[in-house]
RNA sequence: GGAGAGAUGGCGGAGUGGUCGAUCGCGCUCGUCUUGAAAACGAGAGAACUAACGUUCCGAGGGUUCGAAUCCCUCUCUCUCCUCCA
């Protein structure tokens, strides 16, 4: 959510801002408008209230009986006027949220212009797609004939878009989650296991909701949502606090599920477990002093690339052009790795400045010094990575010619120290 | 699921219609004292909007009243006991 007093204050500025990423920026005008009349409205009733304040008292103190009905008679036509407009105030105050809430984040400077991913830039490309002297299979073909990963049983138990891990395939998902976490955990995150439903309350706070309502899964009966990211329940953690700036930076990496609806691509991607409605992730997650965000926002992209280069997978890092970018964002980097058999590049992560967008919404505030004004925090997240285009580029990358997929490294103290993942075989 | 109790400032806990944005204790900040610390003593401090005056906030929403932390209604949450369950 943005700040009112920015629009107030600088509005042609926002407005050029909007408009770099594509944003009719009229809005802008209605917000502005809802403001002047809610603080028009506001100003008469206050004046209002102090009156009644003060006379309130000066009845406590009547004694003459007549002078005193008179001036409850007067103030309850005052209070009548008073909640009029307190009716009045509520309802614009209301619109004027309402129209805020449509006003994406506005991007930082150092973002490429552009209206679609056709103009993000890639950044750097590190490490070289390994020369196949056989014709690499894609993940689904691998996954079945070595019944790590079953796709007719998902579907034949949840539907569409679901799939089952069988074996090594659901080892080799424990195996990343566990890795992750203590990769993070030693590059300062602190681990963190959260709830995966959350109240509606909580999905605002992140800025899911007005805008991806159609992508989440809601439980009507106990009005709870399930998370579509870990980002959703970590940024609430600290919703209503006010920190101590000693307190910050606070790093912290979680592991969740994510459940998404994916109205949006239906037909998309639907071979393979690229993009499901169930999908493991581990996010990494920032609390930080607002000078400091763009700082943190490159050690973030950093730790995650991190995890690419540990895995041995090649990958590029991409800047988002201002179309392209995430409705709550400044400036994004997604990180790509490149999955040999089915011969493209997947997003595993993005990671994200959303300054104070989310903390305004949540209330997360910090005191630079004792006695200073609050202020608000700025937050960052990045995957660390999503789990199945992962997984999908280390049986591409490390498959072999008869099928089987050789283990990075760095994972095979968490498989028991197996260094090929070989079809089934009952011990 | 059944029965009961409760929700007040960082924490504990007063306050049952006006003098209450709220007694007090702990904790916190600053000062005095001390080589330093502790102790003691003194002073200070809630949040939001506003240029300011002022307004709002005692779980949330609504109501009664000239006036509500205080009375009434609805909701949410927490705790205790029973039941059930990993």
């Amino acid at each position: 959510m943005l700040d009112i007093r920015l629009l107030r204050e600088q509005p042609d500025a926002v407005k050029a801002s909007l408009a770099r990423a594509g944003v009719e920026p009229q809005l802008v005008d209605v917000v502005l408008g809802f403001d002047e009349q809610r603080r028009a409205l506001l100003f008469e009733v206050e004046q209002l209230k102090a009156l009644r304040n003060t006379t309130s008292k000066e009845i406590s103190t009547l004694k003459d009986a007549a002078i005193r009905d008179a001036k409850i008679a007067e103030m309850r036509t005052v209070g009548d006027r008073i909640a009029i407009l307190d009716k009045q105030v509520a309802e614009v105050e209301a619109n004027q949220m309402a129209a805020i809430l449509e006003l994406r984040n506005l991007p930082h400077d150092s973002v490429p212009v552009g209206p679609d991913e056709e103009h993000n830039v890639v950044l750097q490309t590190i490490g070289t797609p390994r020369q196949f002297d056989f014709a690499p299979k894609p993940h689904w073909e691998l996954g079945e004939s070595l019944g790590i990963i079953d796709f007719e049983r998902g579907v034949k138990i949840s539907g569409s878009r679901f799939y089952v891990l069988k074996g090594m395939g659901s080892r080799l998902q424990r195996a990343l989650i566990q890795w992750l976490l203590d990769l993070h955990g030693n590059q300062g995150y602190q681990e963190v296991y959260t709830p995966f439903v959350v109240k509606e309350l909580s999905l605002w706070g992140a800025r899911q909701l007005p805008k991806f309502r159609d992508n989440l899964y809601h439980d009507a009966e106990e009005d709870l949502w399930l998370v579509p990211t870990a980002e959703v329940p970590v940024t609430n953690l600290h919703r209503d606090e006010i920190f101590d700036a000693s307190q910050l930076p606070i790093h912290y990496c979680a592991y969740t599920p994510c459940f998404r609806r994916e109205k949006m691509s239906a037909g998309r991607d639907v071979r393979g477990i690229k993009r499901g409605h169930q999908f493991d992730k581990v996010e990494m997650y920032k609390f930080v002093h607002p000078d400091t965000s763009y700082a943190e926002l490159e050690q973030l992209r950093l730790d995650a690339e991190e995890s690419c280069r540990l895995l041995g997978i090649p990958y590029r890092t991409k800047i988002l052009c201002t179309g392209d970018m995430g409705f709550a964002s400044t400036k994004t980097y997604d990180i790509e790795v490149w999955a040999p058999g089915q011969n493209e590049w997947l997003e595993v992560s993005s990671c994200s400045n959303v300054e104070s967008f989310q903390a305004r919404a949540t209330n997360i505030r910090f005191r630079a010094e004792a006695g200073a004004k609050t202020e608000f925090v700025h937050t960052l997240n990045g995957s660390g990575l999503g789990i199945p285009r992962t997984m999908i580029a280390i049986m591409e990358n490390y498959q072999n010619p008869d099928g089987s997929i050789t283990v990075p490294d760095v994972l095979r103290p968490y498989l028991g120290g197996i260094d090929t993942i070989q079809p089934y075989t009952r011990k």
